[in-house]
DNA sequence: CGCAGTATACCTACTAGTAGGTAGATAGTC
DNA sequence: GACTATCTACCTACTAGTAGGTATACTGCG
């Protein structure tokens, strides 16, 4: 059933089989790999490992994504498409810019929460990035640019309102350390195994940067 | 090739007393190793690589290190050593805490200048750490918290001098916020292939953090 | 001094196992 | 009959690690 990584995700959504909802096996594979590149990173987690974990033979896998820059690809643009449904629902469920960025930090505090390997897909494979397909090093650099955006337009927004701390420094500079202490609190808590690590440091931030009234 | 590795190991044979020469070629693979760890990660690199960059063959790695855990804890301990001593330099060499901190980034805006797979072993490591060897998951903790407890030494003297912007925040908070921010810099230098990506985030939070001048 | 014993540092050649990937057969469905 | 999704069986290349051998150098002894 191949067919270009650009459609897979329009046909694979789910389809019912046998009487019963059953996920669509691409989707399957590519929720799997999602997890084990988690787990392990890009280079840790084999075909053998998704097999494994589904049931069914590597070469099954094969079918659906000839090749593992095909399957990191596929899963990639997934998790960047669900990525920006979850910005839009921060934006949509918040009261105030703060909330905004609250939602945002909560998302991955119960993510943590849950597991301690459950961070941001982007930010696991960044540090791998010298050995990743090229399309998927474009895909990283676009997620991580898309994240510095989405902030920086809530801190433009906040400072419209009188909700920003008085700064010197540029919106775009502020949006990037937002977004590094983000990715740097998911590594402490993956080091630290705690959640802890994660919610301290994203705390501490929005003290410094913002008012919680206009 | 095989003449000049020869004619290497005469030189060192002649040269260095017994006992040093496997010191050197054992440091000689540390470092090799800790290169190949920042480029692909723990799980991507091997020790065929490694024999390939020094010119020797696989078996000669492992008499030197027996197994790949045992390289990656040493390489580990010598990576924590020099930091260290880094460390401590960066104090020596600062004529406040501001310059404490400033000799820090520098530090490490320096090495990626260089290349920009050059940043911290155990922040890159963090990532992998569910595959990594219980010890190495142990010495990039302590690291972790070597580095906060540093920064947090700083953030107190700064605090004592009034260096320090006033804050409701612990310092414990404040220095997991700086060494995360150093991580998420890194980070993004690496998936955007440019350091200016880690002196604009830690340039930004030196200044929401403390003055030039007591 | 010369010689034996031992440690060092490497080699070639191998193991068992895993990696990504392919070919071709088979069974169910439209 | 064509298409879909899966299978078994296989490939080549590479993984960490081992066995056994070699050359050289240091060390203690007569």
């Amino acid at each position: 059933m191949y067919v270009d990584s650009k459609l897979t995700s329009f046909i694979a959504e789910s389809t019912v089989r046998h009487g019963v909802l059953k996920m669509n096996r691409a989707q399957e594979i590519k929720q799997v790999a999602h997890q084990l590149m988690l787990e392990k990173g890009y280079s840790g987690f084999s075909y053998a490992d998704i097999a494994t974990v589904i049931g069914i033979q590597k070469a099954s896998i094969h079918y659906h994504f000839p090749s593992k820059d095909n399957l990191v690809q596929s899963v990639l643009q997934d998790y960047r498409r669900s990525a920006s449904d979850s910005l839009r629902k921060f934006e949509d469920t918040a009261a105030n810019p703060r909330g905004k960025l609250e939602n945002y930090f909560a998302y991955w505090a119960d993510r943590l929460a849950n597991e301690p390997t459950h961070i941001c897909l982007c930010a696991m494979l960044a540090s791998e990035n010298s050995i990743l397909p090229e399309e998927a090093q474009c895909e990283i650099q676009a997620h991580f640019e898309e994240m510095r955006k989405w902030i920086q337009s809530v801190l433009q927004e906040a400072q419209e309102q009188g909700m920003l701390f008085p700064s010197h420094l540029s919106l775009e500079a502020e949006a990037a350390s937002i977004l590094a202490v983000v990715h740097g609190g998911m590594l402490a808590a993956r080091a630290y195994r705690d959640k802890q690590q994660f919610t301290m440091v994203t705390e501490a931030l929005l003290h410094k940067i913002m008012r919680h009234q206009a």
